[in-house]
DNA sequence: ACAGCTGTCAAACAAGTGTTTTATACATTT
DNA sequence: AAATGTATAAAACACTTGTTTGACAGCTGT
């Protein structure tokens, strides 16, 4: 570990370790992702990237260091996504806004190369690590934020009466739980991930949410 | 185990060993329900239950014998939550069966004593054991039907379409979400478990939901 | 009273787990 | 050229896992 440090102060070397280094995230990526933190052995790790047994505690300090590694790009990831979905509806209604949130938000999870994050992350919230407080407040947390300024808007009441929180996570379960929910899944017929399908899908949570959340107008606020 | 056979056949006797054995089995439940099956160790059950360790495999034939004893438990009090729900609607319109059975469900659930339920499925859904079939087949597959016939009477359509599962997919995920989910749980404050705050997050669910299937009027079937 | 179960127990078992050690080849620096 | 540090490898480590064993006590029924 102090090693590899000392090899990143001086820039122009063309990183020679990083092969292993970088087989063995991806091993840990896929792994970590189908089968969760605990269920994953080192030696499966190490097996799929034809490293040795100890790699893993030479590169990353111990099993758990590997995962960080990989939690952390899932959460640049995962950051990224929810910044391009706010952005996406930037300038419109607040309606227009979240419509615009769920299909960007959808189409960007829903694509291949990143569906192992949403595994990751379902294991994550099933059976948490350490790690699950950083997921929370660096994505989740800011994501509900701008979710209940556009339902209060829709609303046209205070983010802090409680139908406001109340409606997001009717919105935000339903998104979630649609790509991961393995049962969610089964129902679904066409879920498949791709574009056309993503698409309706985005169009149902969308038509539904604000059918939902309209129809709070005339509840009482509690 | 073909000890415990043969006792079963004269009826008499008050189960001279059906102390341990609930004791095991109680114990299960508990630790299978905060941590999932491959988390919790035998030595921790026989631990919390004051047995040896291998009382589990004389009285289940194994640890996963043990967990199916606490799994199919778990199915007979669901499937009971699911007719009571479905019966406290009965000669209603759909829309008020539909509110019936939200406010019966989340009532029979939120209940404390079967509070280890949604945590055991819960985990059974994260990471699904063998056993997730027989659930989804006959727990969760008639209640999905249950609902579909509703959501299809509200939409004045054939249950065959495609709405009609979104929006009971959309229905389903909110008050399993509500319950499950841990991140779901801190956001919504007055989620304690109570008669009067269990009757709010049913008003809530039942009103959003409504609104949204109601919406789905005004969209075309694809 | 005696054989035959049953339920319990401590101890051991084989198969895994993550981690550490020791050694060796390679590159870079002194 | 020698010394230093880095990456890999095989083996062993200490520990936990679920399961099995063999002995012992408490019954029951003939």
């Amino acid at each position: 570990m102090a090693g590899r440090a000392a090899m990143a102060a001086h820039v122009d070397v063309a990183a020679p370790d990083r092969e292993t280094h970088e087989r063995l995230v991806e091993a840990a990526r896929t792994l970590f992702a189908a089968d969760g933190y605990h269920r994953v052995t080192v030696r499966q790790v190490c097996g799929a990237a034809r490293a040795n047994v100890a790699a893993i505690n030479y590169h990353f300090g111990g099993k758990y260091g590997l995962y960080r590694e990989v939690l952390d790009d899932a959460i640049a990831v995962m950051r990224d996504t929810s910044d391009g979905a706010i952005a996406a509806g930037a300038g419109g209604s607040a309606e227009q806004r979240l419509r615009a949130f769920i299909r960007v938000f959808l189409h960007r999870v829903g694509e291949s190369p990143d569906s192992w994050i949403r595994q990751l992350m379902a294991h994550e919230m099933a059976n948490p690590t350490e790690a699950l407080d950083d997921v929370v407040r660096e994505v989740i947390a800011p994501r509900i934020a701008y979710l209940a300024s556009l339902v209060a808007e829709i609303l046209g009441v205070d983010v802090d009466d409680e139908r406001v929180m109340r409606c997001v996570v009717s919105v935000q379960t339903q998104f979630q739980a649609a790509m991961a929910n393995p049962v969610a899944r089964r129902l679904v017929p066409g879920l498949t991930g791709d574009a056309e399908s993503l698409d309706r899908l985005a169009q149902h949570i969308a038509d539904f949410s604000i059918g939902g959340i309209r129809a709070m107008r005339e509840v009482p606020s509690d």
